[in-house]
DNA sequence: AAGATACTGAGTAATTCAGTCGGGAATTAA
DNA sequence: TTAATTCCCGACTGAATTACTCAGTATCTT
């Protein structure tokens, strides 16, 4: 169990996800410039992401990533795993003696503090976040701003710079 | 919050400190050699946990770390923030605006994630995992070999290889 | 057919990790 | 007083990781 800046990115990319999940698919360029981290970097955290099924991508215009599963049943701790994938060895893994014969004790301290915090964080879904009443009502507000800024420019995808109301 | 290796040799190394808290001051060269990890290094970990407070050196012989504090007052959270002091700084901190003015959604939910990540951590004390009795248990046994080793070769520091029975 | 988007892989500067080295400063034991 | 032991401090270094760039291919919609 890792937790760095790159599992930040995975995890808010995908409540990005999460909460577009009525609309269709995010394009990476949306959360790019949303979040202001580099397109090609998402391209590989979301290729991470794909292998473990988390998402799943759609081609051609109108593309984009979507959930690969229901916001419910996707875990914190999975996103950071699929992204920061160290397993976390230590010297003595499993039978293995770091010297005495028996496993050490700090190690042995280590792996149940390691544990509780895995399944703290498998506890924890997407959906637990997002549907919190507050942030429902700010989503709610920022698909009214981006129908009604849909609706002023109705059918062209790109009018100069984006104006990305999601974010 | 961040969690790394780094956070791991610190929380590992302060629960040496915790089992060992009623015998004398705990070596950096005992948990170097228990733990495979290398002396300097420790010796920057631990530099930072003493300026948090959270160990206190003993110099000359006989000497070594200490906690700073009885392990039931001091939390996982503290050790693993004394050493890898990232704040998580997102590109939006505070009242910036990360674009369109209010604090952008997902940010607000990560700033949830990570506070609840942190209450987590915060609550558990080393107190809490040293004094379960299954490692009261293997700590005990293992300062009876100490004991006895130590009436074996009384007074002496120490005999060549140094045999450390309390990894 | 054209454009938008996901995919893939090679390469790269900057940062962090983990370690080495060389030297102090304080304390205890001889 | 001397020597040994330990903490303490700072500069330096190779290796790994981060985050990014570029350049291209594959697939889909219009």
């Amino acid at each position: 169990m890792k937790l760095s800046t790159k599992g930040r990115y995975a995890v808010t990319a995908m409540m990005d996800l999460a909460i577009h999940d009525h609309q269709g698919p995010v394009t990476l360029a949306d959360i790019s410039q949303c979040q202001g981290i580099s397109l090609s970097y998402l391209e590989q955290l979301f290729a991470k992401l794909r292998k473990e099924g988390l998402v799943e991508g759609v081609r051609g215009p109108g593309g984009g990533y979507r959930l690969g599963r229901p916001s419910s049943q996707i875990s914190i701790a999975e996103i950071i795993n699929a992204v920061d994938e160290n397993i976390d060895v230590t010297r003595c893994l499993g039978s293995k003696d770091c010297h005495g014969g028996e496993k050490c004790l700090t190690h042995q301290l280590w792996e149940d503090l390691s544990g509780r915090l895995y399944e703290f964080l498998d506890n924890l879904t997407l959906a637990s976040f997002i549907n919190r009443p507050e942030i429902r009502e700010v989503a709610r507000r920022q698909d009214t701003i981006a129908s009604r800024i849909a609706t002023m420019f109705p059918p062209r995808p790109t009018i100069g710079v984006a104006v990305n109301a999601s974010c």
